[in-house]
DNA sequence: CCCTGATTCGC
DNA sequence: GCGAATCAGG
């Protein structure tokens, strides 16, 4: 296709922009087009551009800790932490360009139905029975008020022990959710 | 196995 | 100067 695309002054402040930017090089040489991501990093050797940070990473990130609470016992997941990404200023550029990954529109979450609790919430007294993805942020525990001596409330308690006989009338909603 | 950048070296 | 091949690492 593209016949004479070389390293013209445009493209080449592309190339200058977006790795300046944090672009891995795979990703510049797709939007350049023409070239492999190993020609684009050989460019930006010769132009001397090479080593603005390590792999992998593509912009500043700072990590706040929203408080170093106390350890759960068992691994659980922990409250987002606060994440400040701060795009480096490109200063030939003082026009900033719109990031094409823009901030990641997060899903509402679920809001919790009745008592659902986390595991930082939940009690000696609390239904521990599952909701929801153990490795999603989302996940909780029922919470609501367990029978004394078990786990569970008396809901949770009814699906999680079915005596074998008559397993088969209500094996309905023995599904998480 | 996916990805990242770094380096080498024939062209 | 260019970039494929290769290397080193996450």
């Amino acid at each position: 296709m593209e016949a004479g695309l070389s390293w013209t002054e445009e493209r080449v402040a592309l190339l200058r922009r977006l790795w300046e930017d944090g672009q891995s090089a795979s990703k510049i040489a797709a939007q350049l087009g023409g070239v492999t991501r190993n020609a684009v990093i050989g460019k930006v050797h010769r132009l001397g551009l090479a080593g603005r940070v390590k792999a992998g990473e593509e912009a500043v990130v700072a990590v706040v800790k929203p408080v170093e609470a106390e350890k759960a016992p068992v691994a659980a997941p922990v409250p987002e932490p606060v994440v400040v990404v701060s795009h480096r200023p490109a200063p030939d550029f003082p026009q900033a360009r719109v990031p094409a990954a823009a901030p990641v529109a997060q899903d509402p979450v679920t809001i919790p139905v009745s008592q659902r609790v986390t595991i930082m919430d939940l009690r000696e007294s609390m239904c521990r029975w599952p909701l929801g993805d153990p490795t999603t942020p989302e996940f909780r525990f029922c919470g609501a008020r367990s029978i004394t001596g078990l786990p569970y409330c008396t809901h949770h308690a009814e699906i999680a022990y079915q005596p074998a006989t008559e397993r088969k009338r209500d094996r309905r909603a023995a599904g998480f959710r």
